[in-house]
RNA sequence: GGGUGAUUAGCUCAGCUGGUUCAGAGCACCUCGUUUACACCGAGGGGGCCGGGGGUUCGAAUCCCUCAUCGCCCACCA
C-alpha cells in the first residue's frame, strides 16, 4: 500500500468523527466508575465560533478525553444559552429591517419570531464545535430555554422570593436606551473619553449674581432640582438659603449645602439632577430633593425636559450650548478627560436611571462564595484571580435581574388590580395566592397582569451546573447525584463576576456543594499587534478556514502551543502551520515504519536492543512530567513535552536507530517493539490531536472494530535513569563525529573509523547506538592516538578518527586552543568559589561537593586538552 | 484614585522553596545538505550584563527597597 507523501485531514477527519458518534463514545451514563465532569461555557445560541471559542474547547477537549482515557467516565456537557439582550437586538433589528416591529407585533407574535431565529441560526456554533473535534456528550445538549432550564430558573426565583432574597424597587439603575433596558453593574464597561467641561452660569434668584457650576454633560441641567455647594466653603457662605435659576426652564431650585462637594473640583458648586445621577440622587434622597426624569427610554428628552422634546440626548448637548450661550449662561469650555459607561452588548452610553426593578440580595451569599475559594476547595488557575474575585466579593451590590425584554424566563409576578402582587408558577397558582392574599378572594385569572419583564441571561446561566442535569426541579436524580460537583471549569476571566462567581453561588445555594473543583482561566486571544479579536475590527480569523487549511489537528496544535493560563494569546496561524508541520511528520514516521519488511529470522542486533532499552525509558520519563504538568494545568508544556518526545526522541533518535538499511529487512521483535511504542505515543498525543492519532493508530496494526484508542493512557512506570544519562552522553559522541565530517567533507554515506581511548568508556553500552548512527565501520580501543586522525573530546574523554587527507594542523591548535581558554576560565571561576571560605564553611556540604566535582572534571579536561595540544605542536 | 500582575534571546514564554536543569524551550534567523519516511525535511550554528538603580547574602534572574514602562481588575470628582 502506497501512502501519500503528505497527511490529508480532510480524509480523517469527518471520518473518525462520525465513527465516534457512532460508537457513542462521548456517550456518558451514570456507574461505577469515577465521574469526570466539564459544562461548557454556553455559547450564544446564534453565535458563530471565533477563536476564543476555539482556545476554550480545544482545552476542555484535551481534559475530557485525557480523562475518558484514565478510565473516568468523563461527560462533557455541551449547550447554548438564549443570551436574552443579545438575541432580542438582533431579532428586533431582523424585524425592522422587514419594516416590523416588537411593539406592533406585540409578545405574542414577536416571542415566534425569536424562536424561529432561534431554530434558523441556533446550534450553528455547536456543529463548527464537532469540526473541531469536541468530545461532547451530544446526547445531553443543553439549552437555556428549554421547558426544563425554563423552569428551574422560575423555580428559583420563586425559591429566593420566599426566602426574603429578591426584592422589588426604584433604584438608580443602568439604562440601555439601544435595547430599552436595564442592564447590570457588570454589563457596563467604562470607557476614558476625551470631553468637554462646560461652565455654566445660574442666575441667583432675585439677585444680580451667579453661581457657576461645572458639567460635563449640559442637557442634564434640565432635570436639574438643586446647586450644590460645601457647608464651609466661604465663596458661597452668602448663598446659603437662597435659590438659583436653571438656564433656559428658568426654575428656581434651591442652593443646598453638602460635604461631598469636592471644594477644589470644578467651581465648587455642583448642579444636582437626582434623576440621572448616582451621586446626585443619593444627595437628592437625603436632601428630600424633587427628581425630574427628562429621558424618554429610547435616549430623547421626555416632556419633563420641557425643551427639545423628543430629540436625542447628543443631538440636544450641541443645541443647548448654542441656546446657553445665546443667554450668556455659557461661561467658558475646557478640555476633560473623563469616563463614561457604555453598555457591554449594544455599546450605547449608559444612562443611569431611576427604575423600578427586581433585585437579588447579594450580601447572603458573598461569605460563603468567597471561603471556598479561599480555602483552595475551588481553586483558580492561575491563582492570581483568587484576588480580584475577592475584592468583587467583598464589595457585593444588589444585582438587578430584571430586564426590559421579551426573549427570556418571564418573571413570575403576578399584580393584582390593586398594585399587590404574588408570586407563583403559574396563572392558576397566582390566582390561588392572590385569593388568599386578598382573603375574600373576589377576584379571577384576568384580573392577574403578569410582570413584563424577563430575567437577566445570567440569572440562567449561574444555574448552569445544576440545572444541565435538572438537579433544580429534581434535586435527588441520578445524574445530579453522579456528575455534580462537576471537575474543571475552562472559561475566559472576562465573565468572572458574570458567571464564575455567581456558579459558585448558585452551587452552594442550591446543593450545598461547590459547582467545580478547578477554573482555569484563559488568556484573550488576540491578534498579532495585540488587539482582541473582535467582528467590528475583522481581525479575527475564521476557525473554519483555518480548519480548512490546517486540519483540526493543527489548528488546535497551533492554539495550546503558547496558551498558558490566564496569559493573553497572540494568535498567529504560523502556529496552526507549525501544528500542521507536526501531523506531517507523524504520518511520515508511519510511512517509515509501515514500509519495513520483517524476516523473521534476523537476529535483533545489539544497537537495536539498546535502542529500545533507551525509548522505554525516555518515553516512561515524558509520562511523568506530563503527568507533573497536567496536575498544574499547564497543558502547553504539556503537549511541548510530546511534541518533543515524537519529534526529536523518537523521529530523529529513535528510528534513526533501528531503522533497517536501504531495502533490507527489520527483525520482528525490533519492530513489534517500534509498532507498540508509536502506538503508545499516538495515545499520549490522542487528547491533543484526536483525528491523526486515532487513525495512525488504526494503520499501525491489524484493529479489531471494538479496538479504540480511548481504551487507555498509558502510565508513567518506573525506568532506567541510568540509560537515560548514557544515552545524553552518546548524543555528544555522535554530534561530535558529524561535526568531523562535516569539517572534513567526508560524507554521511562513507563509513569512517572511531577510535575510543582505553578507560572510562570501556564499558559503555551505547557503543552499538553510536556506531549504527555514526555509520561507523567500526569502533576500536586505543591507548594512544596514533598517525594521521582527528581529536574530539565529550567530557574529559577522547576520541579519534582516523582520516586520509592531511590535517590542518593551524586549525586544530586554534580550536583547542579556544576549548582551553574557555576551560581554564571556568576552572578559575570555581576555584575562587572554592577558595573563598565562607563559601565553603557556609554553604551547604552538597553544594561544596558539587563544585569540588566541577572543579576535578574541569582539571581533568583541561590536561586533556593540553596533552592534545602539546601532541599538535610537535 | 485604589488594588494587582508583569518586564528573561527577534517573537511567545519556562525557570517550583536563592547554589549544574542557571541562563533554557519552541518558533523565527544564519550556514550546509535534494542521503532510500518527511524540504510541511535533515545536520550544524549565532543570539540575552534575566527593565534601570540600590540593598540582604559566601552566593541573586530568583529575596527586599526604589524608579521606569506595560497590562489587568475595581472605582462614575461634577
Amino acid at each position: 500500500m502506497e501512502l501519500p507523501t503528505k497527511y490529508n485531514p480532510e480524509l480523517t477527519e469527518d471520518k473518525w468523527y462520525k465513527h465516534w458518534m457512532e460508537k457513542k463514545y462521548f456517550h456518558s451514563e451514570p456507574d461505577e466508575r469515577e465521574p469526570y465532569t466539564i459544562v461548557i461555557p454556553p455559547p450564544n445560541v446564534t453565535g458563530v465560533l471565533h477563536m476564543g471559542h476555539m482556545l476554550n474547547n480545544t482545552l476542555q477537549d484535551v481534559l475530557i478525553r485525557r480523562a475518558r482515557m484514565q478510565g473516568k467516565n468523563a461527560c462533557w456537557v455541551p449547550g447554548t444559552d438564549h443570551a436574552s439582550i443579545a438575541t432580542e437586538a438582533k431579532v428586533v433589528n431582523k424585524l425592522n429591517s422587514e419594516g416590523l416591529s416588537k411593539e406592533t407585533l406585540g409578545r405574542e407574535k414577536f416571542l415566534e419570531h425569536a424562536w424561529e431565529w432561534t431554530h434558523k441560526h441556533g446550534g450553528i456554533i455547536l456543529e463548527q464545535l464537532k469540526k473541531l473535534g469536541a468530545s461532547c456528550d451530544w446526547e445531553r445538549t443543553a439549552f437555556t430555554m428549554s421547558d426544563s432550564l425554563y423552569d428551574s430558573v422560575i423555580d428559583v426565583f420563586i425559591d429566593l422570593y420566599e426566602k426574603g432574597l429578591v426584592y422589588r424597587g426604584v433604584r438608580m439603575i443602568n439604562w440601555d436606551p439601544t435595547a430599552k433596558t436595564a442592564v447590570s453593574d457588570e454589563e457596563v464597561v467604562h470607557k476614558e473619553l476625551q470631553s468637554k467641561l462646560y461652565y455654566l452660569n445660574y442666575l441667583v434668584e432675585g439677585e444680580d449674581d451667579y453661581i457657576t457650576i461645572a458639567t460635563t454633560r449640559p442637557e442634564t441641567i434640565l432635570g436639574d432640582t438643586a446647586v450644590c455647594v460645601h457647608p464651609n466653603d466661604e465663596r458661597f457662605l452668602k448663598f446659603h438659603g437662597k435659590k438659583v435659576i436653571v438656564p433656559l426652564v428658568n426654575r428656581a431650585v434651591p442652593i443646598i449645602c453638602d460635604e461631598y462637594v469636592d471644594r477644589e473640583f470644578g467651581t465648587g458648586a455642583l448642579k444636582i439632577t437626582p434623576s440621572h445621577d448616582v451621586h446626585d440622587y443619593e444627595i437628592g434622597l437625603k436632601h428630600k430633593l424633587a427628581t425630574i426624569d427628562i429621558f424618554n427610554d429610547d435616549g430623547t428628552m421626555s416632556e419633563n425636559a420641557e425643551l427639545y422634546i423628543g430629540k436625542d440626548r447628543f443631538e440636544v448637548r450641541e443645541e443647548i450650548l448654542v441656546d446657553l450661550k445665546r443667554s450668556g449662561n455659557l461661561l467658558k469650555v475646557e478640555d476633560y478627560v473623563n469616563k463614561v459607561g457604555f453598555s457591554e452588548r449594544t455599546d450605547a452610553v449608559i444612562e443611569p436611571k431611576l427604575s423600578l426593578q427586581w433585585f437579588l440580595k447579594m450580601s447572603e451569599f458573598g461569605e460563603a462564595a468567597l471561603e471556598v475559594v479561599e480555602e483552595g476547595n475551588i481553586k483558580f488557575h492561575p491563582p492570581m484571580f483568587k484576588n480580584i474575585y475577592r475584592h468583587w466579593m467583598q464589595n457585593l451590590r444588589d444585582w438587578n435581574i430584571s430586564r426590559q425584554l421579551w426573549w427570556g424566563q418571564r418573571i413570575p409576578v403576578f399584580y393584582l388590580p390593586d398594585g399587590e402582587y404574588v408570586v407563583a408558577k403559574t396563572k392558576e397558582e397566582a390566582l390561588e395566592k392572590a385569593k388568599v392574599k386578598l382573603e375574600k378572594g373576589d377576584i379571577s385569572l384576568t384580573d392577574l397582569k403578569q410582570d413584563e419583564d424577563v430575567f437577566d441571561t445570567w440569572f440562567s446561566s449561574w444555574l448552569w451546573p445544576i440545572s444541565v442535569f435538572d438537579g433544580i426541579r429534581n434535586p435527588d436524580n441520578e445524574d445530579i447525584n453522579y456528575y455534580y460537583p462537576t471537575n474543571d471549569l475552562i472559561t475566559g476571566p472576562d465573565i468572572i463576576f458574570f458567571w464564575v462567581a455567581r456558579m459558585i453561588m448558585a452551587g452552594l445555594e442550591y446543593r450545598n456543594k461547590i459547582p467545580f473543583k478547578n477554573v482555569y482561566f484563559t488568556g484573550i486571544v488576540r491578534d498579532k499587534i495585540g488587539r482582541k479579536m473582535s467582528k467590528t475590527l475583522g481581525n479575527s480569523p475564521d476557525p473554519l478556514d483555518l480548519i480548512n487549511q490546517y486540519g483540526a489537528d493543527g489548528v488546535r496544535v497551533g492554539m495550546l502551543l503558547t496558551a498558558p493560563a490566564g496569559n493573553d494569546l497572540p494568535f498567529d496561524p504560523a502556529l496552526c502551520e507549525q501544528g500542521r508541520n507536526f501531523s506531517n511528520k507523524i504520518w511520515n514516521a508511519l510511512r517509515l515504519v509501515k514500509g519495513w519488511e520483517v524476516d523473521i529470522d534476523i537476529e535483533q542486533s545489539e544497537s537495536n536492543k539498546t535502542g529500545i532499552n533507551w525509548f522505554r525509558a525516555k518515553l516512561d520519563e515524558t509520562l511523568s512530567e506530563i503527568n507533573n504538568h497536567f496536575e498544574k494545568y499547564r497543558i502547553s508544556n504539556a503537549l511541548m513535552l510530546v511534541y518533543k518526545l515524537i519529534w526529536d526522541d523518537f523521529c530523529s533518535w529513535y528510528l534513526e536507530i533501528v531503522k533497517p538499511a536501504y531495502q533490507k529487512p527489520i527483525d520482528e521483535a525490533t519492530l513489534n517493539s517500534t509498532i507498540s511504542f508509536f502506538e503508545e505515543l499516538m495515545k499520549v498525543l490522542h487528547p491533543f490531536m484526536p483525528f491523526i492519532t486515532e487513525e495512525v493508530w488504526h494503520m499501525l496494526s491489524e484493529k479489531v472494530d471494538d479496538d479504540i484508542i480511548v481504551a487507555n493512557m498509558p502510565v508513567a512506570q518506573e525506568y532506567d535513569k541510568v540509560v537515560i544519562g548514557e544515552f545524553v552522553k552518546a548524543k555528544d559522541i555522535i554530534v561530535g563525529i558529524r561535526n568531523v565530517r562535516k569539517d572534513k567533507n567526508i560524507p554521511q554515506k562513507e563509513r569512517i573509523e572511531l577510535q575510543v581511548k582505553k578507560g572510562e568508556l570501556d564499558s559503555f553500552s551505547m557503543f552499538p547506538v553510536i556506531s549504527k548512527i555514526g555509520n561507523l565501520s567500526d569502533i576500536v580501543f586505543v591507548d594512544e592516538k596514533s598517525g594521521s586522525s582527528l581529536t574530539f573530546t565529550v567530557g574529559a574523554h577522547e576520541f579519534y578518527i582516523p582520516v586520509d587527507s592531511s590535517i590542518d594542523i593551524e586549525a586544530e591548535i586554534r580550536k583547542l586552543e579556544e576549548e582551553l581558554s574557555y576551560t581554564d576560565g571556568f576552572l578559575k571561576s570555581v576555584m575562587k568559589k572554592l577558595s573563598n571560605s565562607r563559601f565553603v564553611d557556609n554553604a551547604p556540604a552538597a553544594v561544596v561537593d558539587k563544585e569540588r566535582q566541577k572543579q576535578s572534571d574541569a582539571e581533568a579536561r583541561k590536561s586533556v586538552i593540553e596533552k592534545q595540544l602539546a601532541d599538535l605542536r610537535k
